[in-house]
DNA sequence: ATGTCTTTTGATAGTTACTGTCAAATTATA
DNA sequence: TATAATTTGACAGTAACTATCAAAAGACAT
């Protein structure tokens, strides 16, 4: 009765997976093309052949194609995979800087083009970062569960925002130098938020 | 020749604040009484007698009549009056309390219902965050100028982010806690972020 | 005040993201 | 194979935005 593991899990939830991959390669592919805005979900809808009605059912937004994604079932396991002699600041910069590393060439510069895209172009800079509060509450869990603290103390939802803060400030970096080691940057930063922001 | 002060600035200068002041005052008060998605833009027009085509010669978005205002010239007055022996995280600590305690209690309760809004709102709030990230710009000008370094420095990014996450997290708490003092959260907020992020 | 020049406005038409509905097609199940 | 459940596509509609252009209103010189 469990609901996803059924041996490659029906031929129907296959399908699904599969056109939604899809979906989100072509869509990929024409934003680089065309560019974001000049792409229409009738045009995505055309490639990938399905209709736009269904598009929207894969996809709540147009933005949605691009931004979902599934990092954070992945940095949760990273996080509490730390050794808990670690300080929760220092667990999530381990826990980020492991996820990145675990990551394969192609899917790493996907994510440089995905990061571009969605930094450049301001409705999708503008779901991503909306989309980050929700990881924002995601490590503030994640820190309470390792102090004992509850997820709406105040030290760490503050915790929470500096690190998500830290984290914007690198994608926006890591969108202009986009030849830069976004891991190594990423690390850097949080090691400053660690030292106290020294200045 | 100056463009701005021709002793209140002509007829047609003030004619145009004015609408302004009063598109946004209708918008507000037609957000509250029928909720943001359910007030269409024509709606919102026709409340300040003005026409659609021109709500949107004054404002970019239906988002941008909630969305605008004038606090980074505000914090830019404020951080620059801080003195010279604090810290830049201490000088926008400061800065931010101040500037909040110089609002009158009018103000005061403008920004709580307009925050309660932004940060229920999905699509404001994504245009929020969005337009975060030019005060973050700002603050790491600030913070460059004041450390005599570069504005893309790595330090001063990190600071600028960190400043950011640690505001955003404060806002989302504050509209889910409307009765707390917003200054007093941001103080204590900053006040973690300069004590290195106890936990 | 009058005429002229410049800026602002409103009307109109069009595009596109997104929603709701329903019948047809497809897949699961007995 | 029959039947039930799910997925799909076609269609119609709403609302945010854009572009264009003629009319209205303000600025300014005479």
């Amino acid at each position: 009765m469990s609901p996803d593991d059924k041996r490659t899990m029906g031929l129907r939830e296959r399908k699904k997976a599969k056109t939604m991959a899809a979906v989100q390669m072509h869509a990929l592919r024409l934003f680089r093309e065309l560019g974001y805005n000049a792409t229409t979900v009738e045009q995505i809808a055309e490639a990938a052949e399905i209709s736009p009605s269904t598009f929207f059912r894969y996809f709540s937004t147009k933005e949605d194609v691009l931004l979902r994604d599934n990092y954070d079932p992945v940095l949760v396991d990273a996080f509490e995979a730390q050794p808990s002699h670690l300080s929760p600041l220092q667990a999530v910069r381990q826990a980020m800087v492991s996820a990145i590393g675990d990551m394969s060439a192609d899917e790493l510069a996907t994510m440089r083009e995905r990061n571009q895209l969605i930094m450049t172009v301001p409705e999708l800079r503008a779901a991503a970062l909306n989309n980050l509060t929700q990881t924002m509450q995601l490590i503030a869990e994640l820190a309470a569960k390792r102090t004992g603290r509850e997820p709406d103390d105040a030290a760490v939802r503050t915790f929470a925002g500096a690190v998500i803060g830290v984290n914007i400030s690198v994608m926006l970096y890591y969108a202009e130098h986009p030849d830069a080691d976004f891991a190594g940057l990423l690390d850097e930063a949080l090691g400053k938020l660690e030292a106290g922001l020294p200045l």
